[in-house]
DNA sequence: TGCTTATGTAAGTGGTTACTTACATAATAA
DNA sequence: TTATTATGTAAGTAACCACTTACATAAGCA
């Protein structure tokens, strides 16, 4: 067959011109161009544009990425544990950047492709958290709250600061700023819902 | 000069169709359509699709919407004022969820078109806000935290409601459903702030 | 050596797009 | 009535795009 890393050279390509310049703007020969190729290459690999779209979305999905995240704080106390786990969502979605900016940008265009992906990986999380917190809820570590409200809240702190600051102002921020910042949230949400 | 509700309703169909298919993937001549006019109506009033471009972002910026929003509450309780924000901020967005799309998927694209609103935006908005905070901290009603994180953990719980419902996953959520999110999130963060 | 495989160059095709030009029409104002 | 204004229809242009076809080349393997 081909060569796979000529293969994986188009894809990566391929997303980051995707991501900056959505589905319809990056163009065949660009994306070609980009990895060092002829176009001519690029439809040798790849069927059709969309096609190459598809394996894109397929090739970096960040859902296994995350999935691992919370269990291994079970034994941790809380503060402690929400901090990691906001500093490893945040990095994470820092890492899939580009995904994500594909996500946001695209959804409304090609539900069918992308939404489901989404969902999933909104809900998985979401949810995850959500049954971590019941938990805490059950040892009467934290207060009486809805635990998908407060998951919710959570989550959200952070990937709002990571849309801003990484999606809208293209500025990722120094390490002490964003570890004050995500510590600040997790202050704020442990004396929240700490019983 | 042109009649002004033709150009009114070339506006709003260029906000339409450039929200949900971006600058590029929306035709002049899907446009026009929309708008039940001749494409070449539509140059008649617009020079160029660019110049249209540029006239849809300035005629619905969200800017002064919000900012007369935090005065109005500085004389009623803490935990009120706040409730009322959110769903202000909310039903705002949602009000301006056609602009939002717009803006968050096509900053990568044109940043010196949109960055400088949509940072205005933020901007104005998490300050004021910050201030608001800071008040209530001189009065000794909240405890000692940075205003600006506290700031950004609250709009940012919102923001990323609203993002996730209704630019992703595209649902309006009922509005009894909505109003016990944000009401949520307003108990954490008043429990989690209050001196 | 000769065959296969992965790439390249070059040229082209049919479709679409932003935008233009020329001319017609209906309403309104002088 | 006549001139102006806002629209329409129709046709066209130059550029670009996804994708194709034909042929060349260089490397590795039989």
């Amino acid at each position: 067959m081909h060569d796979q890393t000529t293969r994986d050279r188009i894809l990566e390509s391929a997303l980051h011109l995707f991501s900056t310049k959505g589905y319809i703007g990056a163009t065949t020969k660009e994306i070609a161009k980009k990895a060092g190729l002829a176009e001519v290459t690029l439809f040798r690999h790849f069927r059709s544009k969309e096609k190459l779209f598809e394996t894109v979305l397929n090739s970096y999905t960040f859902l296994p990425d995350l999935k691992g995240l919370l269990p291994q704080v079970s034994d941790k106390p809380y503060e402690e544990s929400l901090l990691i786990i906001a500093e490893r969502f945040y990095d994470k979605l820092s890492e899939r950047k580009e995904m994500i900016q594909l996500v946001q940008a695209e959804v409304q265009r090609y539900p069918e492709k992308l939404l489901k992906t989404y969902q999933k990986f909104i809900y998985e999380l979401w949810h995850t958290l959500a049954l971590y917190l019941n938990e805490l809820q059950k040892k009467r570590i934290i207060t009486k709250l809805d635990p998908e409200i407060g998951a919710r809240a959570f989550l959200g702190m952070c990937f709002a600061y990571f849309n801003a600051q990484e999606l809208m102002l293209n500025k990722t921020p120094d390490k002490k700023t964003k570890d004050e910042t995500l510590k600040g949230f997790v202050q704020i949400f442990v004396r929240g819902t700490t019983a």
